[in-house]
DNA sequence: TATTGTTATACTCTATAACTATA
DNA sequence: TATAGTTATAGAGTATAACAATA
């Protein structure tokens, strides 16, 4: 570590919020975020919002939340796991999780079944309803992510995994979900 | 802690979740996301909630949250803007940004003043209190940011932008907050 | 003692309808 | 009529504490 890492191509992170805007972008009509633009965390939320109500007004019709999704996989990947598992992998609470598997046990797309190596545990897996159901919300989520890949190019939207997974990585990364 | 940085090598989008799993790799353990690990929008809300999560621990001793640091640096950066501005410009509700204001406002941060161009609407702006803790929030969110550029590279940190902007603009993006 | 699932609870964020005072 | 701010309300999502059954 050594003073090479201020000499960066791209320049140092703003101090504070005083970049100068250029004379000729008046505020009067356009917003002027300051910082915002630039930050990695903002730019990250507004795309990550945009992706996920597109994801979810494509749902709508099938009733499933991004969430859900997210459940109803993991567990049609791993069936039999418990609700601590899932929950710990997803980063939700199992406290939280509780409801969640309620209201897909209630609609019949997942089963809690008795374990035998603990009685106190929980093994899920997907109904016959919820497999004929994922097969439909996973060619959703292909189309939908097949029309990122398509507006990016394939090597940027390539190129966008590492970095986001490094960043996920960096911080806590306690939640997946 | 978990198994969220398997590096995949990315691939075309599969058509289902069905990709399976090398026999090397048992499920006992680690646990299979599936098509997760290779949708834009699971990547990415994994890694803007490790932001944000960090993002928020080092405001937590201000007592702000990122929501109140992007009201309050659009009110620094464009005073007597009124109150749907603002909410328009964050894509937050005008009626949810009412309690926000009223709290930035009761700890005297932030100043709602009558206009006498419209009598119905507010000019928000800051305080001299606002403008301090502004000063502060800037920088903190300024180390933050750098530390992302180290860990990833400056080239590879720019690069981020372009890319998200285009899939925030792509979609809706009624959201920016 | 520790863990699994659970209930109860609370706070934030988000979303809609309806009101008031202005325009 | 329409708009700015507001209130009321309701639904998700997320957080902690505490409990019964089981390990």
């Amino acid at each position: 570590m050594d003073s090479s890492l201020r000499a960066r191509t791209t320049k140092p992170v703003g101090r504070d919020g005083a970049e100068p805007r250029p004379a000729d972008s008046p505020a009067k009509t356009s917003i002027d975020f300051g910082p915002l633009d630039q930050r990695v965390g903002y730019v990250l939320r507004r795309a990550q919002l945009a992706v996920f109500q597109d994801f979810f007004s494509r749902f709508e019709a099938l009733d499933i939340r991004p969430a859900q999704y997210s459940i109803l996989t993991v567990i049609e990947r791993n069936a039999g796991l418990s609700q601590t598992r899932i929950a710990d992998a997803l980063g939700i609470k199992k406290t939280n999780l509780v409801a969640m598997i309620d209201a897909l046990e209630a609609r019949g797309l997942v089963r809690r079944e008795a374990t035998a190596r603990d009685r106190r545990a929980h093994a899920l897996s997907l109904t016959a309803d919820g497999r004929l159901l994922m097969r439909k919300l996973h060619r959703i989520s292909a189309d939908h992510e097949q029309r990122i890949v398509e507006r990016l190019g394939a090597d940027v939207y390539a190129g966008l995994f590492a970095p986001l997974r490094e960043i996920a990585a960096m911080m806590g990364d306690r939640d997946e979900g």
